[in-house]
RNA sequence: GCCCGGGUGGUGGAAUGGUAGACACUAGGGACUUAAAAUCCCUUGGCUGUAAGGCCGUGCGGGUUCGAGCCCCGCCCCGGGCACCA
């Protein structure tokens, strides 16, 4: 039943067909449905306490249209939505209040999930999800379970941010300019245990599958430069100081070796004391006691002007047997390669700058095709200098030296990449706990031996207090591992979180066949099971939950499993993945790498995770700035439901520009599109709340009509597949504009019309759409076809152009010849002056549209 | 510095190498109205002309083409990403 409103009062229509949709379920995925599955996935939000802000919409307008449209075009469609509710603005939210934030995030999400529906978007609320539901994140869990077992998680002293004051590890986010964010404290680095994810393991399959996915080449582009690969090879040099062993360097240009004029060793290469002369030791001390006092960001941005000291020693180069010597400077990381480099100041930008601050040789060992540019010189050419290897192509002399190396056993071949673990703990308490119990070597060995599948080839482990500890994973049947309840939410003030406090949790007796825990402060309860040990109280970070929701949407309570086999193969992987570009690395990354090793354990039937990505762009503030609070330029989305109706604000987001574009906001261009609505209310509802006096089944409409109405039909489903949503609304406003204008209109076509018009604004199409006899939901109906007779017409309209200028056009029939259309062209009234006194030269000639007379 | 993306009226934007400025906003004029709102009609890139029309015009400079907003080369500006990765 519709409102039977006389005028178009949204604030009636929209709640009254959202608790039609909610009450009859209208947009549920059953499994079991006919027609192509069609899954259409946003980006799911962290529900902020903030609220919804303009940007959520946009994107998820644009989904919503994709979706309804599927269903009309007959697809069993699955649209879901949930909650990425994990994360640190509720933990700092707890700290302050000292309220669970579990208690928050409910509230936080129900505010979300109301202003959501209040937009009448088509999710199938069945399926909704919260990453913070232990039913959710026993599966989170479980994957991690999984990567521990196949070795790919492991732990490893990595810096954080440290502030004092606060006794608590800081975020990223939560340092600013060198302070914590809150006080205001300073803070430091300081390497703490933690976990990490070997994400490099697939670090080359995450570059070649690259290859198979339909996403914007800008975001694949950031993918490929985020895991960096790079080929080159490993060099042994030899070492001066007795028992060192060999100096191992990673290097592209194995062309240049003969170029080598000095070795530089990151401050923290573990060679750097035994590579050290006495006489320089204070010194190299000293540097490396400055390098570790900079920060990351230090060491990068403040490095403008490189900075080293010499250790005293020398290493052999391996093709010349040269006497080189080594350096240590911080502008040579640690963590790639191999922390160590064979300086080519000839050929290398950093390694030249620094040559010449310390006045170290160079030697061009690449001489350019054409003399000229100044060392150092980046590009091809020929080798020099180079002893058996001069004449050679540098391509070639890589290829040679490589091999030469190789064959000499002393290097080989290498590939590296920027790519880094990913450090997968956060010393906080709102995030899933990490299924692992700490344990000493022989309990570790008797649970290993009870369920030998669950664990990895080489025993994670590490050193604290003189004491091994040995991660043993929780089993699997005993997850969900939750959240305990704490005092406080303040971490434990010695680099752990607040789980470190939460002792009857914490200090237990595992039995490590069962999972069951006992506090530690009680007995040993009876059997050979059970051992003393220490939960892990680090907990993952936000990043964990959103890896995989979009498998667990395809079968959101199945209890046994993340999804039932039939439900990831019924519905697969999304169609279609809209989300902002800020996750175009570590979301869509993380995720990539979490579906691989899914699909290696058998447990997913794809290798990639997200066939088609979309990125919709950033709505701005009216004044063309970020929107942010202290701008005070934010636009909430409610504010425009309460004034305009959802409906205008759907129309208005995607009339705005291309989904892709950033855009600012303009509250006047609102006005435009919520008239358009009014003008086709009016042209469906009398001022009495009958239907249009014009309207009726047999009118007779022009044919002008009826062909704008076919391509409108068109243009409106080629835009909404190809995401062009503006233009879609300019060509439904320009049948809109033309739809006024007839005198009589037929029921048909306005009923044909209300079905292009659903996706966009479905409360006003489904409330016009019963009231001009259609039986609701809209979407049942199937989607309008047009007829390719009706929009071709046997009148086409030719240009005439001389010298390629516009000198006017005309009607003709369609298939002219060019004899034809040249006879037309030279006597039409506009084009003949510009031909008189002129010889033609040419005609180019494209039938039905234009004809250009070349004069002169 | 490197890698991308983009510069079109007063504004948001439209345009498979084929009429630049669709659609909308703003502004101005008119109709309806006692009046206003709403609605409808007209004008709305610049210069020039009584008019018909003409000339110019898609950041700047070149080029390819019968024809360039679109393709190529060189610049300028804006936005995003990366940044000592050997």
């Amino acid at each position: 039943m519709a409102t039977n409103c006389k005028e178009y009062e949204f604030q009636r229509i929209e709640p009254h067909w959202q608790s039609f949709w909610e009450e009859n379920k209208t947009f549920r995925a059953a499994d079991g449905s006919p027609g192509p599955k069609y899954y259409v996935l946003d980006m799911f939000p962290y529900p902020s306490g903030a609220g919804l802000h303009i940007g959520h919409p946009e994107g998820y307008t644009a989904t919503d249209i994709v979706a309804r449209y599927r269903r009309a075009a007959g697809c069993r469609v699955l649209h879901p939505i949930g909650w990425d509710a994990f994360g640190l603005p509720a933990e700092q939210h707890a700290i302050k209040t000292g309220t669970p934030p579990a208690e928050n995030t409910q509230k936080n999400i129900a505010n979300f999930r109301r202003q959501i529906k209040a937009l009448g978007f088509s999710y199938d609320w069945d399926r909704e999800v919260d990453t913070t539901d232990p039913e959710y994140f026993r599966w989170t869990q479980w994957i991690f379970l999984q990567l521990f077992r196949r070795g790919l998680a492991y732990v490893d002293k990595r810096p954080v941010w440290w502030c004092p004051q606060l006794g608590a590890v800081l975020a990223n986010e939560e340092v600013v300019d060198g302070r914590s964010e809150i006080g205001g404290h300073p803070v430091e680095r300081r390497n703490l245990r933690q976990w990490v994810l070997r994400i490099t393991a697939y670090a080359d399959r995450l570059l070649a599958d690259l290859k198979d996915v339909d996403w914007p080449d800008s975001t694949k582009r950031m993918q490929q430069a985020w895991i960096g690969r790079s080929e080159g090879a490993e060099v042994l040099f030899g070492l001066e100081a007795p028992g060192a062993g060999p100096l191992r360097i990673f290097t592209t240009r194995p062309d240049t070796l003969f170029g080598c004029t000095y070795m530089v060793l990151a401050p923290e290469h573990p060679l750097v004391a035994a590579l050290t002369n006495p006489a320089q030791a204070a010194a190299v001390a000293a540097y490396q006691a400055q390098a570790a006092a900079k920060s990351d960001l230090e060491r990068t941005d403040l490095a403008k002007d490189k900075s080293g000291v010499f250790t005293g020693s020398f290493a052999v180069n391996p093709v010349n047997g040269a006497r080189v010597p080594i350096w240590v400077a911080d502008y040579v990381l640690m963590g790639y390669g191999t922390g160590a480099i064979m300086a080519v100041p000839a050929h290398d930008e950093r390694d030249f700058e620094f040559a010449k601050r310390y006045d170290l040789a160079i030697v061009p060992v690449i001489e350019p095709p054409e003399p000229g540019p100044a060392l150092p010189y980046i590009g091809p050419g020929r080798m020099v200098n180079s002893g058996a290897y001069d004449g050679l192509e540098w391509a070639e002399g890589k290829r040679r030296i490589t091999a030469e190396l190789e064959s000499r056993g002393v290097g080989k071949q290498a590939v590296n990449y920027k790519l880094r673990d990913w450090l997968f703990s956060r010393q906080r308490y709102w995030g899933e706990p990490i299924p692992i119990v700490w344990v000493d070597e022989a309990d570790y060995r008797r649970a290993a031996a009870l369920r030998p599948e669950d664990f990895p080839a080489q025993p994670v482990t590490f050193r604290q207090d003189g004491i091994d500890r040995y991660a043993l994973p929780i089993p699997a049947s005993a997850l969900p591992l939750s959240l305990p309840q704490v005092a406080s939410y303040i971490p434990s003030g010695d680099g752990e979180s607040p789980l470190a406090n939460a002792t009857p949790w914490l200090e237990i007796w595992l039995n490590v066949s069962t999972g069951e825990a006992a506090p530690a402060s009680g007995p040993r309860p009876s059997g050979p099971a059970w051992v003393r040990g220490r939960r892990e109280t680090n907990t993952m970070p936000q990043w964990a939950g959103s890896c995989w929701y979009y498998l667990r949407f395809t079968d959101p309570r199945n209890p046994a499993a993340l999804a039932s086999e039939a439900a990831l193969k019924a519905w697969g992987t999304p169609d279609l993945y809209v989300g902002g570009a800020e996750h175009a690395v570590l979301h869509l990354l993380y995720a990539r790498f979490w579906h691989k090793v899914l699909f290696d354990l058998g447990a997913v039937p794809q290798a990639e995770p997200f066939p088609k990505l979309f990125h919709q762009g950033i709505i701005l503030g009216e004044d063309g700035a970020k929107m942010s609070k202290t701008r005070g330029n934010v636009v909430n989305p409610d504010t425009i439901i309460a004034s305009h109706g959802a409906d205008t604000l759907r129309l208005y987001l995607m009339f705005l520009g291309p989904l892709e574009d950033m855009k600012p906001w303009n509250p006047r261009g609102i006005e435009g599109v919520h008239r358009f609505l009014q003008k086709i209310w009016r042209e469906c509802i009398g001022p009495e709340g009958a239907v249009n006096a014009k309207v009726s089944e047999d009118a007779e409409e022009s044919a002008a009509l009826t062909k704008l109405l076919h391509e409108t039909i068109r243009k409106v489903g080629a835009d909404i597949e190809a995401l062009r949503f503006n233009t879609a609304i300019s060509q439904m406003m320009i049948f809109s504009n033309a739809l006024q204008k007839e005198p009589r209109t037929r029921r048909q076509t306005l009923l044909a019309f209300l079905q292009l018009l659903a996706p966009f604004a479905p409360h006003v199409a489904e409330e016009l759409w019963e009231r001009l006899g259609g039986a609701a939901p809209v979407q049942a109906a199937p989607w309008p076809k047009f007829d390719p007779a009706r929009i071709a017409s046997s009148d086409k309209k030719l240009v005439f152009q001389v010298n390629g200028k516009h000198r006017g056009d005309q009607l003709v029939q369609a298939g002219l010849s060019q004899e034809q259309a040249l006879a037309i062209a030279q006597s039409n009234p506009k084009v003949a002056p510009h031909l008189s006194g002129k010889t033609l030269r040419k005609v180019i000639y494209v039938p039905d549209k234009i004809i250009n007379l070349v004069v002169n």
